[in-house]
DNA sequence: ACCTGCTTGTCAAAGGATTGACAACTGCCA
DNA sequence: TGGCAGTTGTCAATCCTTTGACAAGCAGGT
C-alpha cells in the first residue's frame, strides 16, 4: 500500500499532475471548480508530498539541522526554542543530533545534515573541532549559537556578551562585600571571555590578589572537584563564581561536603540560567544570558544568510541579566 | 558552486554514472583500475551522493525519526543513547524532534518525520494523543520507547517495568521501617501503573490504610505543591515516592521549606535515575529503569519490523534496579 | 566459424515533484 | 472572419541516483 502520490492525486481529479502542483503551491492561475476537485482529492487520498521528490526537484529542503553539543547539559534548551519559533514563522523545520552522541561512534555530525540537503545548519554550543563543519559552512549557510568559535569565513556568531555576564556575577557579589572570590573556569573562548570578566572586575576594584582562579569544566563533577579544592585551601574564598550552573551545583555540593552553609559560609554564583539552577531545591543565583533571544536572533541570522550567503559574517551579542536567588548573601563578618 | 553529482564524477573517471554507483555500493562486479579511478575522482571532486535522490530512488531513507516529548524532563538522554548505539550499527541514522516545542506551534511532530520518508519513528516518552500518529504509524514501522501508550495495532512497546519498580523503592521505603508513606502519582499509563504497584506492596504489608496517593505531574512544580499538601496534612507521611525525579526534588524543596530535614524527617524515592537525581547535592534515591536498555532494545525492535512490518506487536518490559543514594534512610521513632 | 558463458560496462527507465514553454480556449474588437 | 490578449491547462525536461536489461569483449570448447 504506497503513499499515493501526486499522479493518483491528479487521475482522482481528472486533471493533470502539474495542475494538482500549482494548486498545493497556491497559485491564482487556477478556476475555483478545478482547485475545489484538486483539494477534494488530496483530502480523500490522504496525499501527502513526497519531501525527497520535492527537495531533489526545488534543490532545498526546507530544512535545517541543529547540531548540539551535548543533551546531558541543558542551558540550549531555551536557546532551541527561540531557534525554532523564528524558523518555524518562515517555514523551516528544525532536525537535531546529538554530538555527544555521534562523536562516541567516530561518526561526523555535520555529514548526515549535508547529506540530506538541509538549507542551513546551525552549531549550538562549542562544539568539538571539525574539519567537516568547516567544509560543510562552506556549502551552507551556518551560524554559531551559544558559543564564540569556531570563527569561519561566512559563519556569523551569535550568543552572549560572556564579558558582561561574569560582570554582572562578579559586582553582584563585590556589592555584597565579598572580597575573596574565586573563579571556576571554563573551557574554550567562552571559558576564556568569561575568566577576563571576572578578572578585569576584580582588578578594577582593586581584588586582583584576593582573586582565585580553578580551571573546571562544564559538569557537576568538574565544579565539584575544582570547588574542594578551592575550599581546602588555607584562606579559603567567601564566594564562588562558577563557570556554568552545572559547576556551580559541584560548588554547592562541595560546600556542603565540607560543612559549609550556603550562602552564608559561601556565596555561589551559575551561569545560564538552566532549569536546574531554577530548581528550588538549588535555587542557585546565576547569569541569564537570554538564550530565548539568543536563538531568535540566530535565526534571523540565518534566514539572512540563506537568502545572501555572501553576507559578510556577524557577531551578535546580547546583553546578559543577573538573576539573584538564594545561593548568594553578604559573607559573615570575619 | 553545486555540490559535485554522480555525472561530474563519471566524466573525471572517464566511465558512466551508472558504474560510479556501482563503485560506491562496493559491487565486486568492477575492475581494480576503474574502482581506482571512480574512488580518486569522488576524492577530487568531494563527493557526496544526493540523499534525496538515493532516497527517492532506493525507497528509503536509512534514517529513523525520533519523537522526544519535553527536552526539559531529561529522563530519556540515557535511552538515546542506548537507541543510537543500536541504530548506528545497523548503519541508521538517527534525527530527532522535540514534541514540545512543535506543540506549542500547533504543529504536527510526526508529518515533519512522514514527508522526510523515515524508515522508522520511535516515540520516546508518552506524547500527547494524535490522530497523525495513528495513521503514520500505519504506514512505517513504528516502536514506542521508555512509555506504555498508545497501543497500536503494529507498534511494539518497550518500556521498564513500572509496577515492578514501584515495588522495589516501596519496599525499600518499608524495609527501613517506614509505615505513613505517601506517592505522588503521575499521569497516564505509566503513573497508574507507579501508582498501582506502590498501593499493592503497601496492601500486600498491610499499611493500606496509611498508603495515601496525591496527585502531582512530571515537573518538579507539580511535585513540590503536592508535597506541600501531603507534609500540611495533620499525620504527615514519614516518606515519599516520587512519580519520577523531578517531583521527588519538588518533594525535597517542599521538605526543606517546611523545615524538614531529609532524610532524617522524610525519606524521598525518586524514578529514572536521571543525571538530576545523580547530582551530589540532590543525591536522590531512584528507580534505576535501564534506560540504556531499553534504548538499545527499542532500536533492535524497530530494526525486526522494518524487516517484517507485519509481525505482532511485542511488549517488551525490562527489570528496573533500585539505586540507594542520600534521601532515604529510617524513620525517627515517632 | 560458431556457440556458450563469463566478466565488465553502458543504457534507460524508474522514482515524485517543480517549472518554463507552449497549446487550447475564451471573449473581444476590428 | 481573422487577429489579439488573457486565462487555464498540459507537456516534457529536470533534479540525482539506483537497478534491471542488455551489449560488448573475451576465452574456451566444438
Amino acid at each position: 500500500m504506497r503513499a499515493p502520490t501526486i499522479r493518483d492525486v491528479a487521475e482522482r481529479a481528472g486533471v493533470s499532475k502539474s495542475l494538482v502542483s500549482l494548486v498545493l503551491r497556491g497559485s491564482d492561475q487556477v478556476r475555483p471548480e478545478k482547485r475545489q476537485a484538486v483539494l477534494a482529492a488530496v483530502e480523500e487520498l490522504g496525499y501527502r508530498p513526497n519531501a525527497a521528490a520535492r527537495s531533489l526537484s526545488e534543490r532545498r529542503t526546507r530544512t535545517v539541522g541543529v547540531l548540539l553539543n551535548d543533551l546531558r547539559n541543558p542551558w540550549f534548551v531555551e536557546l532551541l526554542d527561540g531557534l525554532n519559533s523564528r524558523l518555524h514563522d518562515a517555514g523551516l523545520r528544525m532536525l537535531m543530533a546529538d554530538g555527544r552522541l555521534s562523536r562516541r561512534l567516530g561518526e561526523d555530525l555535520t555529514r548526515t545534515f549535508t547529506d540530506l540537503g538541509v538549507d542551513g545548519l546551525i552549531a549550538v554550543g562549542t562544539l568539538p573541532p571539525s574539519e567537516a563543519l568547516r567544509t560543510a559552512a562552506a556549502r551552507i549557510p551556518t551560524v554559531v549559537a551559544g558559543a564564540r568559535e569556531p570563527r569561519l569565513p561566512a559563519v556569523d556568531i551569535v550568543a552572549g556578551d560572556d564579558g558582561h555576564g561574569a560582570r554582572l556575577a562578579t559586582e553582584h557579589l563585590i556589592g555584597l562585600g565579598h572580597r575573596r572570590i574565586a573563579h571556576i573556569a571554563g573551557q574554550g573562548v567562552v571559558g576564556e571571555l568569561r575568566r577576563r570578566g571576572f578578572e578585569t572586575v576584580m582588578r578594577e576594584h582593586g581584588l586582583a590578589d584576593t582573586a582565585v582562579v580553578e580551571q573546571g569544566d562544564l559538569t557537576e563533577e568538574g565544579g565539584y572537584r575544582a570547588a574542594v579544592r578551592l575550599l581546602s585551601a588555607r584562606e579559603r574564598p567567601t564566594a564562588v563564581l562558577a563557570f556554568n550552573d552545572m559547576a556551580g551545583v559541584g560548588a554547592l555540593s562541595a560546600a556542603e561536603q565540607l560543612g559549609l552553609q550556603v550562602p552564608r559560609d559561601l556565596s555561589v554564583v551559575g551561569y545560564d540560567n538552566t532549569y536546574v539552577s531554577r530548581l528550588r531545591h538549588l535555587w542557585l543565583t546565576t547569569v541569564d544570558n537570554g538564550s530565548h533571544d539568543v536563538g531568535r536572533r540566530a535565526a534571523q541570522c540565518l534566514l539572512d544568510r540563506i537568502a545572501d550567503p555572501s553576507r559578510p559574517a556577524e557577531l551578535v551579542l546580547t546583553t546578559p541579566a543577573l538573576e539573584v536567588r538564594g545561593t548568594t548573601g553578604a559573607p559573615v563578618a570575619a
